[in-house]
DNA sequence: GTCATGTGCAACCAAAGGTTGCGGGATTAG
DNA sequence: CTAATCCCGCAACCTTTGGTTGCACATGAC
């Protein structure tokens, strides 16, 4: 029920850039800082730094070759992301659910009353 | 494909206080920004601030009652958010696996040429 | 009227996202 | 081998955002 251990993920997958970074890496098969600021309408150096934030919780790996660096999504650990995400979309659509089956409980009583 | 438009409503569920937000007020039935403060580590202050991002994309609205001003969520729009939330769900999780296919074929063709 | 309570507004702080500028290795050209 | 180039990391600085405190105003209770 409770997202509170999750929130690095979460806020991780929560800024709009970052999200495109991993499509990005996603659909190029990887990608350094300068070719992901090449497609992105921010600098190396803010690219640089959200890599940094993906590395560290484990989204991305980076792999040094030579003068570059290559970053890859972690399949699994993006796989989790997700697990989360659809999770907490399902508590709260659950939840709606049954405020709609109360609402309309609370409608047919009122109706049989009035 | 994109999230791009979506981006506000993604930002404001982003933000874990706010999520926890949304759960008190689903599970309340709705709350001020001061009921709201005494279940959460923040000031009244913060709360009244989250409110009015909730407020501005729609996932909330507000009641003046008296001296009051009761927030209940916006049901339709927090249905919105969901189907957002699942859909980059769904979208990162049809890329993984797109990205398992190919890869279990290039290990099929691998060992067929090795 | 007086007192308490809930709000809103303003000033101030710290952290996060973003930019520019610079210096340092690896690679390629000469 | 040397020089030019390219990619990267680090540091300084700016702006926005989440958070706090302090205060003034309005509404409900007495």
């Amino acid at each position: 029920m409770s997202t509170a251990i999750d929130d690095e993920l979460w806020s991780a997958v929560g800024d709009p850039i970052r999200r495109r970074m991993l499509d990005l890496l996603l659909s190029g098969g990887g990608g350094t800082a300068t070719t992901l600021s090449e497609q992105l309408p921010v600098t190396r150096q803010a690219v640089a730094k959200h890599l940094g934030v993906l590395d560290r919780v484990g989204l991305v790996h980076a792999t040094p070759s030579g003068r570059e660096r290559l970053y890859e999504v972690d399949e699994a650990q993006l796989a989790r992301a997700v697990a989360q995400l659809s999770s907490v979309g399902a508590a709260w659509d659950a939840r709606l659910r049954r405020i709609k089956r109360i609402a309309e409980a609370i409608q047919r009583a009122q109706e049989q009353q009035g």
